[in-house]
DNA sequence: AGAAAATATGAGTCGCGACTCATCTTGTCA
DNA sequence: TGACAAGATGAGTCGCGACTCATATTTTCT
């Protein structure tokens, strides 16, 4: 857990790293090469593997950070209280993943905390909503997170429309309800 | 569009591959290699080969077979004449999708006109179960669609427990009432 | 400034998996 | 049964992408 400093250039090439593995990632999908990073990132191949040892280890990274991201969402929503939160929150995450083919990939992920502070979020959100009497008592955390990722997988590989997304939504919701 | 009559072992092989495929792609995802299926098949790698000139074909192949056994599993239902025959249709698809890795990917499959089919009996089950007022009219075949491959994609990488499962279905059941 | 330590570089290794083809085997049919 | 075409075989080619490492460059610290 010690957090050893960086050198400079080092931290500002870790950084361009990240970015151009989200970038290049969410446009061709998980499947790009670390070559392909690299070349966007500026840097040479072997920098990235000294940052990352692993292909894994880069996508967790990336992971990590989007989940931070979109848990941070989460807890502006919180502050808010409204208790529609809980459903602007699913369709900004749905909409994110049609976007960056990332947050498709939510589960796999390896770091178990980030996810922790997620679920927690969402547990909120959810635990709003009911007190709101906008979501039926008996819905469950498990129940929306799979929902969730069935949408978030479902308009990734369906390249829904918004218009599409936005009924198929509707519906999921109506089903909360 | 000409049938040429293939030899008799030529026939028994690809029946002995494409099921060797669908065991293979099932247990270790699309990922698995040909060598593997011909392994399986009892084959050598050539043959697979010549039947299926690519992986994608092969691959095509499998889905067709596929969509012509749940296009079937529907019209059955839709002899039934139960309102409630759409519901018990899509549970059993994400089932399937569940164990055979192979139906989460329905919507990239090449061949359109097997897709044709299975959405059209989709519709007359949408039909029927809004002429029972099992389903509100205003919903469309599309998202009907849309929200299968979700759960489709859903059960399979979120690993849904069967009770999971069903509970997250009656909620997008209770959204389409 | 100057040396030591950290970091960057990128040509090269390695393994894997899709696909080929020269050769052998088997089914078919007269 | 014989012969020929259809089919089967599997060692080999090819390309690609993850990962390594000897060497060159920076940063940092005194």
């Amino acid at each position: 857990m010690t957090e050893k400093p960086l050198r400079a250039d080092a931290r500002r090439n870790r950084t361009r790293i990240l970015e151009a593995a989200e970038a290049v990632f969410a446009e061709k999908g998980p499947a790009a090469s670390t070559e392909e990073v690299a070349e966007r990132a500026g840097v040479a191949i072997g920098t990235v593997f000294r940052h990352f040892p692993t292909k894994d280890e880069l996508f967790a990274a990336i992971m990590k950070d989007l989940l931070r991201r979109l848990t941070d969402e989460a807890e502006r929503l919180v502050a808010d209280d409204d208790p529609a939160a809980l459903f602007t929150f699913f369709t900004s995450v749905v909409t994110q993943a049609a976007a960056t083919r990332t947050v498709a990939g939510l589960l796999q992920v390896s770091p178990a905390e980030p996810i922790q502070g997620f679920t927690h979020v969402l547990e909120t959100l959810l635990a709003r909503a009911q007190a709101g009497r906008t979501v039926r008592p008996d819905v469950h955390v498990s129940e929306v997170v799979a929902l969730l990722t069935a949408a978030c997988q479902g308009a990734l590989l369906g390249a829904w429309s918004d218009d599409l997304r936005d009924r198929t939504l509707a519906i999921i919701f109506k089903g909360m309800r």
